[in-house]
DNA sequence: TTGACAATGTTAATCGATTAAGCAAGCCTT
DNA sequence: AAGGCTTGCTTAATCGATTAACATTGTCAA
């Protein structure tokens, strides 16, 4: 039996291997980093032993002296949506290629939070960071990030300044996409339900109802602020319904205020798909399953965090480069929800797309 | 303007204090520790000047020669479920006063995933692991990390062995207390629905069913085993209704399958809540802001992640402690998808305890 | 034959924080 | 007054991986 691990506490290291193998701990070093400083078959005899070792790479200690963590950091408002789990998969795809791993953080929308996390994240030295910024997050928090010297890309949402690296998706056409739709269908009374706390995200779908209305000579002045929860969404369309002349179709803000708008519909006997229009926005797992299918927009998680990768490892890689933003286009999916004719070639090819993932432990 | 930073890359050291203050490094770091062999005059100044400088500490560095990274690692299987952000924040509040911080990582459900992650957070050094295994877990994987010397507590669900320390809910009880309230509302005929993956937390629901049923005389030969979705739910009940003698009720894996099923009632034109009885498990946001709102099991996730950090500082600073099994009791709530009255006391109060989170972008 | 140059390593310094061991000055005790 | 304890630091070694600089051997062209 070979003796598992020298002297020390219990954990094999570079230098067990030498001397395993009568090298010395860089020669070692460099075979296990395929340097070409070494011979293929002393490469090969270093390899194996530290199998046969059970040797395990101490990162902490390569970035003492490298300077390098292999880790980003990203920290989202709220891990329990769905779409960041999706988002974080797509990051993960971009940066696994270049070693690197990522570590998730939960700011909770909460700003005092999020610079405790981010105090952290520099403690731990990461190589970058990807932040969709909780509200009120200033200029300063990025400069200061940046001034700390670690690469840092902003998704989803940008602060006011957006003179950094973001990726985001497109809100203002897909809103507008929404409303058009709805305009084309005869509505003319639409309310934007949804978006009570300030960040890019927001205004960018203000901005996309606005202009959508206003260049069909409607008056853009049913916009109702509120969270972003169902709940939210039932009372907020349960007050829209007592007004003199209420709407005829909701584009909410995402897809759970659509179902909380759903939900407050039936409760005011009121069919939503066929008396009602409801769209969302996102494009949840929910929506193609939930009565009646919901139309929405899809926004390509997958492909934003994807982006957002790609945008930190160029940044770590090439820190002077000039800076990029990213916009991934959405894409209109049409289902019942809005009062769309039962079975649209839409439909049925979106259905096709759902994949089902297990949910719950 | 004090000169930000000494020599080097820019990072300041216990270094650059020292010679700040005229101390040797030694001193510095015994004195931002609050180690008592130095004076308290002599700590003020050093904390000032690590201020003012700009001091961050090195984690990695102070772990390589501590070999504590005061660092923990959770590892969930889908990130995307509401239910783990709950989770992961009773963690951190467990963990947070002893200086300790968690990392989450997302295995997706696939035990290849889940290895590879396992072999990171040991080359990351972690002082512990919490894992929500994944189906297939088998007990060797844990016993190789606790080889490892690297502490394990697992949550939710347990592999095989159930040697180990673990954290769970009360799925059983949970259950049975659902069955009972059915039978008690004169159903004979009740479905279990959901459930493919073979895990803990999947066969203790079956054996509370099993044993309710039993209890009652009746037969328990309605298991339906489907994936964990909405899209599974609705096609599981579509199923079920074509047979000779269908349920009557629903007793669901969790409030996501239990939503299917809702949906696949009204498209067979049946009213969930009236005509047919259908339960949840778990209680998300939703189940109380749907239609109908859905009758369901409480499972406390916050308290489950609080147990699950506090065993796992009482496993690291105790590696040989006895192992500790914690079973977390779940709640009843009663809602209307059952076919309870419309207005139970129960329904009004669990309408209270919703909060108002944001879900999205 | 000799000097240049690959090829393949080795030595030693380094990253930043921690801590055991040492040391000087002051004070107390018998 | 001599030895012993405190107090408050300093010195130096250490954690594990990396890498610049140096060393050895062999090969080949001039």
């Amino acid at each position: 039996m070979p003796n598992k691990q020298r002297g020390h506490g219990g954990r094999v290291t570079l230098g067990d291997i030498a001397a395993d193998v009568d090298l010395s701990a860089a020669a070692v070093s460099m075979a296990l980093r395929g340097n070409s400083r070494v011979s293929a078959e002393t490469q090969k005899r270093v390899t194996e032993a530290a199998e046969r070792l059970g040797y395990v790479y101490d990162r902490g200690a390569a970035k003492l002296r490298t300077g390098q963590s292999d880790t980003i950091g990203i920290i989202v408002g709220d891990i329990s949506n769905a779409f960041f789990g999706e988002l974080v998969a797509g990051v993960d795809a971009a940066i696994a290629p270049a070693g690197k791993i990522s570590f998730l953080l939960n700011a909770r929308e909460d700003v005092d939070r999020q610079s405790q996390l981010l105090n952290r994240l520099r403690e731990h030295g990461v190589d970058g960071i990807i932040l969709c910024p909780a509200p009120e997050t200033d200029e300063a928090t990025i400069e200061e990030i940046r001034h700390w010297g670690i690469p840092i890309v902003q998704m989803l949402r940008t602060v006011a300044d957006t003179s950094g690296d973001w990726v985001s998706a497109d809100y203002k056409t897909g809103v507008e996409a929404l409303c058009e739709h709805l305009v084309r269908r005869g509505h003319r009374r639409i309310a934007l339900i949804g978006g009570e706390l300030e960040h890019s995200a927001t205004w960018q779908r203000h901005t996309g109802y606005r202009a959508a209305l206003k260049r069909n000579g409607i008056e853009a002045d049913l916009i109702y602020r509120c969270p972003l929860t169902r709940r939210a969404g039932r009372h907020a369309i349960g007050e829209l319904l007592t007004s003199e002349t209420p709407p005829t179709a909701a584009v909410c803000y995402n897809d759970v205020v659509a179902f909380g708008v759903i939900a407050g519909l039936r409760e005011n006997g009121i069919e939503p798909g066929k008396d009602f229009a409801v769209t969302g926005f996102d494009n949840v797992e929910e929506a193609a399953e939930s009565w009646p299918p919901l139309t929405t927009v899809a926004t390509h998680a997958r492909e934003i965090g994807d982006a957002a990768g790609q945008l930190l490892l160029r940044r770590i890689n090439e820190p002077d480069a000039s800076r990029e933003q990213i916009i991934v286009p959405t894409r209109l999916i049409v289902r019942q929800s809005c009062g769309a004719a039962a079975e649209t070639p839409q439909t049925k090819h979106n259905q096709k797309l759902e994949n089902a993932a297990p949910r719950s432990a």
